[in-house]
DNA sequence: GACAAGATGTGCGATTATCGCACAATATCC
DNA sequence: GGATATTGTGCGATAATCGCACATCTTGTC
């Protein structure tokens, strides 16, 4: 990387770092070293400079991340208030939902979770957080992402044959995709059924946007509860009330 | 920075990204090398590298975050389980003391928000979220952290005359705050009123370790909802149930 | 307990990345 | 329109970083 485009060792540095975004307990240098593919004295450099800053610690062999990288996604956190403003509208919606709701944008081939919450009631589900990544295609969210994105982004993502099949419904075929896409686009909402979950369904309705990049407001329930016509409608409604609760906040405009 | 200690340009770089920490709706590239002491061209460098990797957006001549960063400390949030064993626990909790709970950990001279969660009606404050840093003195949370702790870390806390006051009654004579960390060590909780917020009062016990730090939990209520004697026992009781609810999860041991 | 495999630590010469500065251009503010 | 602030760019010098090889330590298997 020539200098003028940029610093190709914090490039590198950074790469490291995504690394502990999978989530895993804990890597060794020597896990790194694979993942990225740089030189094994290179990754360990890297990794004794992010032990150095705090962000990572070391037990035995293994690395692991420090709390201190969430205070850098509270930063992102708090240039758009969620914990201000839109926290407590999902909170409150939540509530009335008796469930699960969470915001997101799309992130290369993700729905992104900004924020979400959830009452004591509701399914759990593998653990969504701020930060988590859903697949686009499967779920309610990630449809409403698509139906909010532009014509090449959604034939970019379904050009990718095969997509990934997370349940023996999973939809994958391009043209239904496509379809299920137009018509949440048509709707102004999304609903899909034991696709990425089995027992899960979710519904979602489009949001202002964050930052540059448009929003979607979800809800995941099991298929029971979302199932029946009338259970459906009256969440819909209800997203559609957090939508536009959400959507008069100046952050979300 | 000798290469066998680490990447100096990484360390660098990390201070730039950490200028995004503070929560500021965005920053100039001037405002990055202010804030860093960098030179110009170096801060520039560094910025556009965290455009090229997508962790910054430009827009005109603010930069902003984006949600990539949310990603990496998801990584650290999925390591520990908080969204599919902490934070169902923490939804439970909350409704029970039908307000606001939270999980913590020292960072620095911080309390640190790992999780958090609160019913809808729940006292709005100023939007605590994950990655939230709280001031350890005058806060419940914060003194039982503190409590916590080695006693060469709250002596040299203490030190660092004079701490700040948030409220006209936040106790920062060194010997009360000593006091006040021994009496939260002693009891088991710590109470706090109106010291970091006017007209807010805040209980926290301790609970587990979240890798290699004490945690502690807490809530937070309007003075009036604490300040009885009876409330506040029975907001005790609830938390010290949620902490042993956390305390049984292998993740906080 | 021995051996093999895997991981980490270290030194070092070569190379490249990065540095900081100066100058130019652009944008914003009054 | 002028002043101020910010950004963009080029470039020679310097220091950081590279990757490799060798050594050491730790873990796993028999």
């Amino acid at each position: 990387m020539a200098s003028a485009d940029g610093a190709s060792t914090f490039a590198k540095g950074l790469r490291v770092l995504a690394c502990f975004g999978a989530g895993s307990r804990g890597l060794t240098m020597a896990d790194i070293a694979r993942q990225t593919g740089f030189d094994r004295a290179s990754a360990r450099r890297l990794c004794l400079t992010l032990i150095e800053e705090g962000y990572l610690r070391k037990d035995g062999r293994v690395l692991e991340l420090t709390p201190k990288i969430l205070s850098v996604s509270a930063g992102y956190l708090m240039a758009h208030e969620i914990g201000r403003v839109v926290q407590p509208i999902l909170n409150l919606f939540a509530e009335r939902l008796d469930g699960e709701i969470a915001l997101a944008v799309r992130d290369d081939d993700s729905a992104l979770y900004v924020a979400q919450s959830a009452t004591a009631s509701a399914r759990v589900s593998i653990g969504f957080t701020a930060g988590s990544r859903l697949p686009l295609w499967p779920t309610a969210i990630g449809r409403m992402l698509l139906a909010r994105s532009p014509d090449d982004i959604v034939a970019k993502l379904l050009e990718q044959a095969p997509l990934r099949r997370f349940t023996e419904t999973t939809e994958t075929a391009p043209g239904a995709l496509r379809q299920a896409i137009e018509t949440a686009r048509r709707d102004g909402h999304a609903f899909v059924s034991g696709e990425f979950e089995r027992g899960a369904a979710g519904l979602a309705v489009p949001v202002g946007r964050i930052g540059g990049a448009s929003a979607a407001l979800g809800t995941t329930a099991s298929v029971n509860r979302l199932a029946p016509r009338e259970a459906r409608d009256r969440a819909l409604d209800i997203l559609r009330q957090a939508a536009i609760a959400l959507g008069r906040e100046p952050g979300l405009g």
